[in-house]
DNA sequence: AGGAGACATAGATGATGTCTATGATTAAAA
DNA sequence: TTTTAATCATAGACATCATCTATGTCTCCT
């Protein structure tokens, strides 16, 4: 259906003439002149085909039926300055939100810290975090569930982008049960006659690990799989074997000495997190922020 | 505040875009072209510094920030089409109200037929009907409470527009109890010898027959007052005395026969009824219709 | 009376909204 | 793969129409 009016410029100068009660105020409040205002009542009423104002010496008075007018475009026109103020809100970070997918240990052990800064910077930002494995939270990512999600590189999708973030060195650490490694150096194979604990989904570290055994032909077979990484810990923790974890991750245990890293003689290949985001599909202003916050 | 966006209709094209889900189809819905349309989405994103949409190769899609301004703006320019509409019913006589000020007896026996047949006519009208004195439907009217007062003339106001509408003829009328007097035609001294019954409220009509009696040096002091037509009547029917009343109002007892009108040697001054409208204030629709209507 | 304020009207002007034409990209069809 | 047909983006020309200046009319107040 077309609608009579076809400028809904001209209900803006209805509104501030109908709130100043003078088309000679509503002007000023517009930055017209009175011209400009009276013209454009004209046009409305001429549109309706009904007086909205009766004119006086002092100004204008609604009608009966600009009454009628009045009621809806009040609240029209408040909801758009609402909507200017929100926007605007959004744009400064005092408003909005940030869905974050990624890892339970990478929430954890990394991003914490990075989340609390941004969090007391953006305080009005509402934070959503969603664990899941990689190509789970690629699905969010994709189903529009979150922002960005951060993951172990390297991803290869076309619809994404990755963006590499930091380093992580994954490396093998024991408890006092195996002490006398302590000053030793490792060979792989000698590794091996270890009880080895691993993570026991199909995570990213566990793939390369596995795959650098095979590349000296060895086969890596875990005599212990857990599901988190806080039990990967807490096993090795408890001398229950030599589990591969993150460094980073059990940093605090290392310099309490709780746990200790066991030295190779070939170099773990570091792995590389990354920020994932949709390809060709612009940040949000929230999510434009944390990247550059993450650096 | 000065407001990011300067052009309201920049909005309505927004509207039209999240709701095809394509700037190309709401080019089309809205009798644009398409770059047109490119054109004014740009001009919102670069205005809130802000992307609102996805392009993809089927259309666009709303991001985060776009969701949040649609959410505002889809209310607001529903209100603005609930508006047009109610403007149109409006005009069309589909709805609205008219409120009409006058005496009780002149609603009753007068315009009854006429609101009748203005309300079949308009159902969608609502009528609001305040009865009072003749000053006091003038207060209602310059208070702005009622649209047309209906009344008898002359009132002399500057700010009212008084249009003459029918007249009136009051008379004297008896019941059986003066029986005596049908065939008679009395001068008004010996009216006088009679009890009369007057409407007690300072109406015009007692004023104009006070004046009449004293233009012929005598003195018309009522034995009776009442407070409504309904009860002059009455008084009359029951023989009390000799009612002065609307002749109009009375056709159905005079056609009865339960009142019978008493015979002057002077003619009444008739009296004229108008409708009295506000100089200067544009009518409502709904009350324009009513004058037309009553002619 | 005169002045100051209101809104209305007329005509000129220029900003800007709109158009045509074209390009870039993607997805589906051949 | 190549083609075709969608999408939206961009550039530049054009003309609409919103806005301005100038003036008129009316009312109220001094």
């Amino acid at each position: 259906m077309m609608s009579m009016i076809k400028n809904y410029e001209l209900y803006k100068v209805f509104y501030w003439a109908v709130k100043t009660g003078s088309l000679t105020q509503a002007a000023k409040a517009l930055y017209l002149t009175q011209p400009s205002v009276s013209h454009a009542i004209k046009q409305l009423e001429d549109g309706f085909g009904v007086p909205l104002f009766f004119r006086t010496p002092k100004g204008v008075e609604l009608t009966q039926e600009g009454n009628v007018l009045y009621s809806y475009i009040e609240q029209s026109m408040i909801l758009i300055a609402l909507a200017e103020e929100k926007m605007a809100a959004l744009k400064n970070l005092d408003s909005g939100e940030l869905r974050i997918g990624g890892s339970d240990s990478l929430f954890k052990h990394y991003l914490l810290p990075i989340l609390e800064s941004y969090h007391s910077r953006h305080p009005g930002i509402k934070l959503h975090l969603h664990h899941g494995t990689t190509p789970e939270v690629i699905t969010f990512l994709k189903e529009g569930r979150i922002d960005l999600g951060v993951v172990r590189m390297p991803i290869v999708d076309p619809q994404l982008k990755v963006r590499e973030s930091f380093q992580l060195q994954d490396c093998f650490v024991a408890g006092a049960r195996y002490a006398e490694l302590k000053d030793k150096t490792l060979s792989l194979e000698q590794l091996l006659q270890y009880p080895v604990i691993l993570f026991s989904r199909n995570s990213r570290a566990r793939m390369t690990i596995t795959e650098l055994f095979q590349s000296y032909g060895l086969t890596l077979k875990p005599d212990i799989e857990v599901g988190s990484v806080d039990l990967l810990i807490e096993f090795a923790r408890r001398g229950l074997g030599i589990s591969y974890v993150t460094r980073e991750f059990v940093s605090n245990e290392l310099e309490a000495g709780s746990l200790f890293e066991i030295r190779l003689d070939v170099s773990l290949p570091p792995s590389h997190v990354g920020i994932m985001t949709m390809r060709n599909m612009p940040l949000s202003i929230a999510a434009s922020r944390f990247i550059e916050l993450v650096g």
